[in-house]
DNA sequence: TCTGGATGCCGATCTTGATTTCCACGTGGT
DNA sequence: ACCACGTGGAAATCAAGATCGGCATCCAGA
């Protein structure tokens, strides 16, 4: 009565030990992104990668810790991304663009490594936060730096303006992504970071 | 060695249904606020609300439908004050202006309905996920119309040029909740307003 | 004032679903 | 052939949502 041991074909086979916490990060990734941390099951991620929940256990402590490897990478990714961006040019409004284009390119990733940066469902655990929080302010801050440089504006009041602009990347692109795919990547980031351009070069300290 | 029932001063008093609800509704939110979806309990609630936990599905027949009445009556609540704000004034740049105090406004009340409006962890939910995405669609497409009240621009890329601003506004306004502050509400929300405004009025078609 | 019934309230318990662990088994290298 | 280690089925554990049956309180009508 008892279930029979699974047949070798449909074991796993052995792997090093790199290569199967990569594939199981991978797994892990395809079932948070699709589900959120909450509506995720160990389960379904040891199903997903073809190996059982132990095998899961022996790779990670927890499933928190899992979630936050896979966040902790992803930001990393997406930090190096912007950064390179930024460097790509001297020019503050190609900057702009650079930057945009990035983060549409990172949004349409088909491995949708962004529900995991942005739209997590574990923004009360206070090791997320934080490190949202580190991105975040990171990015604002590169942003903020461009205004401070085409402007007056003291770094206070640029980096609100750098946070809100990061915002309008972040919302527009997701919204392009889920409604309005009919406009190409290229047409949508230009239109958006000139909408950002117009609103920052030589801001007016004054109204 | 049974425990005795509560002595009648620390029962909690009877109450119209009505009544009781309400208060319930506002338990559930200062709650809900503070530790989100998944890391508030039934008990927690009926705790804040002094009541005990029968009492609370007497009202709500579950916890996502509390969650789901108090999202609705927040949304509902934000959507009025951001077309009164709309209705306010004919001119566009005041429509901005007036449109992004509501928004820092709304998310400086003290009970932080926001948190549930604009860092929901149960986005995953499809009722959740309709609910704010109706928002969302309203309150873009209000954007967008002014948009191409300015500009030449089609619908299709003036309601993208909305969702961003949107975005812009909500994340700029939780940084300012959270960090900044030292600016006043008046100063941060005019400033911002300012960039969104410089960034719209009459884009130019092409580059 | 007294009584019956309806309504609101509570302690205690049940139930479910998901994370985490135990222990025996197979597999591949030496 | 042996043994060390990766693997899996099944079960322990636990937290939290949901429920059950009885008690208290208020009000209408005699």
């Amino acid at each position: 009565m008892s279930t029979e041991p699974r047949p070798a074909s449909m074991r796993s086979p052995r792997l090093p030990r790199d290569e199967r916490r990569a594939q199981l990060l991978s797994a892990a990734l395809e079932v948070f992104a699709a589900n959120g941390y909450h509506g995720a099951a160990m389960d379904d991620i040891a199903e997903t990668a073809q190996v059982s929940k132990p095998v899961l256990y022996q790779h990670f402590p927890s499933k928190r810790d899992l979630y936050l490897a896979l966040l902790d990478s992803h930001l990393a990714a997406l930090t190096e991304l912007t950064r390179s961006a930024l460097d790509s040019t001297t020019d503050n409004r190609e900057r702009v663009r650079a930057v945009m284009r990035t983060y549409y390119e990172f949004i349409a990733k088909d491995d949708k490594a962004h529900r995991l940066v942005f739209e997590s469902d574990l923004v009360n655990d206070p090791e997320v936060a934080s490190r949202l929080e580190t991105f975040n302010r990171g990015f604002a801050e590169a942003i903020a730096r461009v205004i401070a440089a085409d402007t007056r504006l003291p770094m206070v009041e640029a980096q609100l303006l750098g946070r809100g602009l990061a915002g309008m990347a972040q919302v527009s692109a997701r919204y392009w992504l889920e409604a309005s795919h009919d406009l190409d990547l290229d047409v949508a980031s230009d239109l958006v970071s000139r909408l950002a351009w117009r609103g920052i070069s030589r801001f007016p300290k004054e109204a």
